[in-house]
RNA sequence: GCGCCGGUAGCUCAACGGAUAGAGCAGCAGACUUCGGAUCUGCCGGUUGAGGGUUCGAAUCCUUCCCGGCGCGCCA
C-alpha cells in the first residue's frame, strides 16, 4: 500500500515538472526527519533551482500546486530548504495495515534470472569446539537464508566440512601419538567431546614446537586422511564424526540447520578435482610451471586479471610439487558443482542420528537436486577475499563469465576479545596492553559457543525468575532458552558487516538498551496489554473500518510516526537483501521497538476512558506487533508471550 | 610495496548525497493511584582523523596524506 504510494507520488511529481518545466527529471523520494514536517519528501527543487535559476522554495510550491492529489494525500507542504512534503491520510494507511497486514518485500530485479541461491555458511573445521567467531558467520548465514528466501528466491544452505585437513590432521595426532589412545578410548570419550578437542588442539601445537621432528606425524596423518585408508583416517572420520555432531547440536540451540553437509573426503574421493582441474588444463588456465620457486608446481596466472594487478607473485599455485591439491584447487571443484558446472555429482545419504543430508563417496543419487544454483553466497570472513576472488578467477577462466559474476563472497569481519573480556578469561596478562585480542583455536584463544550461550541461558534464568518466582522450572528453562538465543542472535545481526567486533562478555550478557530481550521485552508488554483487555472483558483487537471512521486526526505524531515506520518494514527487508548488509533489518527492529516503548509510556491504554483514543492506541499497538513479528522471524528471534 | 576494511560523543556503534549528525552504555537528575523499571523522560557529551576538491547541499562522492586492523604461502 505505502509503497504503490510512494510510486503513484514520484510519477505525479515528475509529470509535475514535465508540465510546468518541461524537463526530465529523475525524483527522489525520502522521508522526512519528523512527522510535524511530513510523512514523504521530495528535495528535487533544490537541484532544479539552479538549472531554472529561481528560488528553491518557490519552485516547490508551483510542483505541489501543479500535482493531482491522489486521495491519500491530507496535505502538501513546502518546508525547510525546498523540500516538497506530503502528508498521507494518516487513517487510511493505518486501517490497510490492520486489514491486511504488511506485504511481502518488493522482489529483487534479478529474480527471473537468478531463482536458485545456494549460500555455504558455518564451515567449521571438525577438529574443536565452535567459537564466538563462528558464532557470527552461522548466525549471520543463517539471518541471510532467511532474509532471501523472504523476498523469493530459492535457497539451499550447505555447510562445508573440510574433513581431510591439517587441523583435523592434528588432532588426530593428538589423540594417537600424544594422548595415546586407541580408537575405541577415543570413542568411549564422554561429551562435551568437541570441549575436549580444543584443548587438544592447543597442546599438539605446544607439542610441535617442542621438538619440530614431531610435524612428520602431521604430514602421514594429513596423508593418510586424504587417502581415507589405514588407522589414521579411521580415527579422523572418527573425530570429525563426533565434533560436527556437536557443531550440529550447538547450532540447533540458535535454530540454526543445513539443507546438506558437504564433505571434503567426498570431493576427493569422487575426483572432482581432477575432473576440474582437466578443464582448466583443456582451456591452457593452468600450466606447469618449469622454473622458478614454484617449478614442479601446476599454477595459476592470475596476472591478466586487474583483480590481481600489484600482486608480488601474480600465479597461484593449484596442484603442488609433491602432487597434492591445494585448497583453492578444491574449492574451484566445488564451486563449479555448486553452479552444476562440474559434469559430476556426489553420492548421497542422510545422517540417521541428526537428521541432516551429506554428500558421500557411496549412497544415493541426488535425492533432492542439491547443487545447481543461479547464484553462490559464500559466508566467509573478510581475510579469506584474496582467495575467493582466486575462486571466482578460476570460473572465469574456464570461460563461465555468468557463474563467475554470480559468486558472492558475503565477507564479514573477525570477532576479535575485547581487553577486558580476554583479561577476565586470562587470556591476557596484566597490563595495559591495550588492543583487542585475536582468537586463535591454535592457541585455544577464544570463547566457546556453547559456553556463552550457558552463561547467556543462566543470565536469563535469574532474571526471569526473579521476576515471576513461581514460574514452573520447565517454562522457566524454555524462556530462558529463547531470551539467550534473543540477545546472541541481536548481538551479531546489529553490527555492520564490514566492522570488527570486539567482543565483549558483559555486553553481550547485558539484556538491556539495543538488545534481542529488548525487542523481546516490548512485545511482551503488547501481548500483556491483550491479554489484560480479554480478562476486563474488552475486545483486544480493533477493525479497519473502526480506525478509518476515526480519521487521521485521531493519530497523534507519535502513534502515527511507529505505524509510518511499520508500513516502511517490507522495504527494510528488500534493502537488507539488495545490500546483504544484514543490520538494516536488525536496527528497523530496533527503531519500531524504540518507538512503541515510548508510546507505552505517554499513551495508555487500559485506563483510557475515551473509546476513540484508547482504539487508536490499541491499533498502533497492534501495528507494532504486526511489524516486530514480521522481522523476528527473519532475525530468527523467538518473541515470547511473557517474559 | 599493492589490495580490502575501519577512523563519528568518555566507551560501543547508527545515519538511501539532503533538513538541528542520532542511539545504546557509562555519568547526573527524574517518572502520577505503575497496561510489569529488561521501560521511559531530561541533562551532560561532536572541528564526523587532517587538508584540498565536486555539489544548491558532504560524515557520506573524488583526491592527497595520517592512524589502526586484515590480506597478498607449494596453510586452510
Amino acid at each position: 500500500m505505502l509503497r504503490q504510494w510512494e510510486q503513484q507520488l514520484t510519477a505525479e511529481v515528475g509529470r509535475a515538472i514535465e508540465r510546468l518545466y518541461g524537463l526530465e527529471t529523475s525524483v527522489v523520494i525520502m522521508q522526512p526527519p519528523s512527522r510535524e514536517l511530513g510523512d514523504v519528501a521530495f528535495p528535487v527543487a533544490m537541484g532544479l533551482a539552479r538549472e531554472l535559476r529561481r528560488n528553491p522554495r518557490e519552485i516547490a510550491g508551483e510542483i505541489g500546486d501543479a500535482i493531482d492529489r491522489p486521495d491519500f494525500v491530507s496535505d502538501v507542504k513546502v518546508e525547510g530548504a525546498g523540500y516538497l512534503n506530503v502528508f498521507l491520510r494518516r487513517e487510511r494507511l493505518a486501517a490497510a495495515l490492520l486489514e491486511d497486514g504488511l506485504p511481502d518485500p518488493p522482489t529483487p530485479g534479478d529474480l527471473d534470472r537468478v531463482r536458485k541461491v545456494v549460500v555455504e555458511h558455518t564451515n567449521i573445521n571438525p577438529n574443536k569446539a565452535a567459537h564466538i567467531g563462528h558464532l557470527r558467520n552461522a548466525v549471520l548465514g543463517d539471518i541471510l537464508v532467511r532474509v532471501l528466501e523472504r523476498v523469493g528466491y530459492d535457497v539451499e544452505v550447505q555447510n562445508y566440512i573440510d574433513d581431510t585437513g591439517v587441523q583435523l590432521a592434528d588432532v588426530v595426532v593428538g589423540f594417537l601419538d600424544l594422548e595415546r589412545r586407541t580408537l575405541d578410548e577415543i570413542a568411549a570419550l564422554p561429551e562435551p567431546f568437541d570441549h575436549h578437542c580444543w584443548d587438544l588442539y592447543a597442546e599438539v601445537g605446544r607439542w610441535y614446537e617442542e621438538d619440530g621432528e614431531r610435524l612428520a606425524l602431521r604430514r602421514r596423518t594429513l596423508h593418510e586422511l586424504e587417502s581415507g585408508e589405514g588407522e589414521r583416517a579411521e580415527v579422523g572420520r572418527l573425530v570429525a564424526r563426533r565434533v560436527v555432531a556437536r557443531h550440529l547440536a550447538t547450532m540447533d540451540r540458535l535454530s540454526i540447520g543445513y539443507d546438506l553437509l558437504t564433505h571434503e573426503s567426498a570431493i576427493l574421493t569422487l575426483d572432482f578435482f581432477s575432473t576440474a582441474f582437466e578443464q582448466l588444463r583443456q582451456r591452457g588456465a593452468v600450466a606447469l610451471e618449469e622454473e622458478g620457486k614454484n617449478a614442479g608446481c601446476w599454477v595459476m596466472p592470475l596476472s591478466a586479471s586487474d583483480e590481481f594487478a600489484g600482486l608480488e607473485d601474480p600465479d597461484k599455485v593449484i596442484v603442488r610439487s609433491d602432487g597434492t591439491v591445494t585448497y583453492v584447487g578444491k574449492d574451484i571443484a566445488y564451486q563449479l558443482w555448486k553452479f552444476g558446472l562440474l559434469g559430476r555429482d556426489f553420492r548421497y545419504r542422510r545422517w540417521e542420528e541428526t537428521g541432516v543430508w551429506e554428500t558421500a563417496a557411496e549412497g544415493e543419487e541426488n535425492p533432492h537436486g542439491y547443487g545447481g544454483a543461479d547464484r553462490v553466497v559464500n559466508v566467509i570472513d573478510a581475510r579469506q577475499s584474496y582467495l575467493q576472488k582466486v575462486v571466482r578467477a578460476g570460473l572465469e577462466a574456464l570461460g563461465h563469465e555468468e557463474a563467475a559474476a554470480e559468486s558472492v563472497h558475503f565477507a564479514y569481519e573477525m570477532v576479535s576479545l575485547s581487553r577486558g573480556t580476554a583479561r577476565q578469561l586470562g587470556f591476557l596478562p596484566e597490563g595495559d596492553d591495550d588492543v583487542a585480542l585475536e582468537m586463535s583455536g591454535r592457541k585455544g584463544i577464544g570463547v566457546k559457543a556453547d559456553d556463552l550461550l550457558d552463561r547467556l541461558e543462566s543470565a536469563a534464568r535469574d532474571e526471569v525468575s526473579q521476576r515471576n518466582p513461581e514460574m514452573p522450572a520447565d517454562d522457566l528453562d524454555r524462556l530462558a532458552r529463547q531470551i539467550a538465543v534473543a540477545a546472541l542472535r541481536f548481538f551479531m545481526a546489529k553490527a555492520t558487516t564490514t566492522r570488527v567486533i570486539a567482543f565483549d562478555l558483559d555486553e553481550a550478557l547485558a539484556f538491556e538498551g539495543e538488545t534481542g530481550p529488548y525487542l523481546q521485552y516490548s512485545t511482551v508488554r503488547v501481548r500483556n496489554i491483550r491479554r489484560k483487555l480479554e480478562a476486563a472483558g474488552f475486545p483486544s483487537d480493533v477493525t479497519a473500518e473502526r480506525i478509518e471512521s476515526l480519521g487521521g486526526e485521531a493519530w497523534q505524531d507519535d502513534l502515527w510516526d511507529l505505524a509510518l515506520a511499520v508500513a516502511t518494514t517490507p522495504e527494510a527487508v528488500a534493502r537488507t537483501a539488495e545490500s546483504l548488509e544484514l543490520s538494516i533489518a536488525a536496527r528497523h527492529a530496533l527503531d519500531l521497538a524504540q518507538k512503541f516503548n515510548a508510546i507505552y509510556h505517554r499513551h495508555p491504554i487500559l485506563q483510557e476512558e475515551d473509546e476513540a483514543v484508547r482504539d487508536v492506541r490499541l491499533a498502533a499497538a497492534r501495528l507494532f506487533e504486526t511489524g516486530i513479528e514480521y522481522l523476528a522471524d527473519l532475525l530468527g528471534i523467538p518473541l515470547p508471550e511473557r517474559m
